[in-house]
DNA sequence: CTGATCATGTAATTCGTTACATGATTCC
DNA sequence: GGAATCATGTAACGAATTACATGATCAG
C-alpha cells in the first residue's frame, strides 16, 4: 500500500491522540509545517481514503450540530506509521530557496546589490528562528505533560537549523563587505 | 510581468552566456539544482514563453542536423533578470525533509529505531556533502576563468550546509545514546 | 557497429495551493 | 450584534516530475 508523506504526517498526528481535520491543520501549521507543509485541500481528502484504507477510523461527535469528526488510528494505522517510520527507503530531502538562488546568480549585481542579496535572507531566517523561539516555552510545557520529547528536540533543531542559515549570512556579509573582488 | 522562478534559473543561465535547453538542464543539474531543480518538462515550454515575451532569442544553428537551438538574453531579458534579483519580494524558502518529519514523529519508536532514523539521515548529507565535494576543483577552475565567483561561494555555502546537517545529526546521535530518556 | 551521450520536445500524471462555499460558536 | 475563530469540504488552478517519442553524434 502506497502512501503519500502527507498521510504519514495525519497518521503521526493521530498517533498523538484523537483529533479533527481542522485540529491537524492547525497542528501542522504550529510544528511539523516548517520541514512538512499540509494545506486542507490535502488532509481533508486523505482522511477520507485513509478511512476508506482502515487506517484510521472517523467518528462523528453526537450531538454536536457543528458535525465534528474526530479520527483516531486504528492498529493497521499504527502499524503503517511504523513501518514509514522504520523504513530503509532513501528520505525525501528537498530545498527550494531562494535567495540561495538570487546568490548564485549574483555575478551581474554591483557589490551593493550583492550584499542586499544576503541581507534580505538574512532578514528572512531571523524572523523565522525568532517565530519558532517563541514556540519554545509552550511546547517545552506540553513535553512534559504529555512525555513525547520528539517534537521539542525538533524544534530546537529548527532553531538551530534557522540560526546557522543566518550566521551563514552574516559570515558572508562580512567577507562581501571586506574582501569584494577575491574568491 | 509574471515570471516563476524556473524563467530565472533560465535567464541566469543565459548570462553566463548562449545556451541550447539541454545545455540548461546539464548546468542546473551540477549546481543550482542543491537549492533549485528543474526538469525537461519545464525548461523547453520556458524556454518557449520566454521568447514570446522577448526576453531571450532563439536562433537555430545553421548546418546542424541535430537541430540544436542556442538561446541568449536579449536587452529586455537581462533587464528582468535584474529586476529579479534587486527586488525585496519575500523569497520563497522552502524545505521538504522527510528524515525531520520522521524525527518529529519518533516517539512511537524504541531507542535503537530513534538511533536508525537519525543515523539514516546523516548518511544521506554524507553522499550529498561528497557528491558536492568533488564538484570543487571544477567550479574552482571554471571560475578563474570565467571571473564568475558567486558559483563557487555557492557550492562552498552547499557544502558548509550539508556538513552542518551531519553535524547536527552526529550530536543528536551521541545524545540519543548517552541520555535516551531526558529533554 | 553499438552503446552512451547529445538534443528537442510533448503528454500524462501527481502534488499541492488558493479560493470558494457554507455554517456554527465564542468572545467582546 | 458583529467579528474572529472553529469546522468541513470542493473546485480550479499551477507547478513540477516522469515517461514517452524521436533522432543524431561520438567514443571505443
Amino acid at each position: 500500500m502506497e502512501l503519500g508523506r502527507t498521510a504519514y504526517v495525519i497518521l503521526g498526528m493521530l498517533a498523538l491522540g484523537k483529533r479533527t481535520g481542522y485540529e491537524i491543520k492547525s497542528l501542522v501549521d504550529v510544528s511539523t509545517r516548517f520541514f512538512w507543509a499540509a494545506s486542507y485541500g490535502q488532509i481533508y481528502p486523505e482522511l477520507k481514503r485513509l478511512e476508506e484504507a482502515g487506517l484510521v477510523r472517523g467518528e462523528l461527535e453526537e450531538d454536536d450540530p457543528r458535525g465534528r469528526k474526530g479520527y483516531e488510528l486504528t492498529p493497521a494505522g499504527a502499524e503503517a506509521l511504523r513501518a514509514w517510520l522504520t523504513s530503509s527507503e532513501p528520505l525525501h530531502i528537498e530545498l527550494r530557496h531562494e535567495g540561495f538562488l538570487k546568490f548564485f546568480f549574483a555575478d551581474v549585481l554591483d557589490p551593493e546589490e550583492q550584499h542586499e542579496v544576503v541581507a534580505q535572507m538574512r532578514v528572512q531566517h531571523e524572523t523565522k528562528r525568532d517565530r519558532l523561539l517563541a514556540l519554545e516555552p509552550g511546547v517545552r510545557g506540553a513535553t512534559e505533560k504529555s512525555g513525547n520529547r520528539f517534537p521539542y528536540l525538533m524544534l530546537k533543531a529548527g532553531i538551530d537549523y534557522e540560526q546557522s542559515m543566518v550566521d551563514w549570512c552574516l559570515r558572508t556579509e562580512r567577507e562581501l563587505a571586506t574582501r569584494p573582488l577575491e574568491v
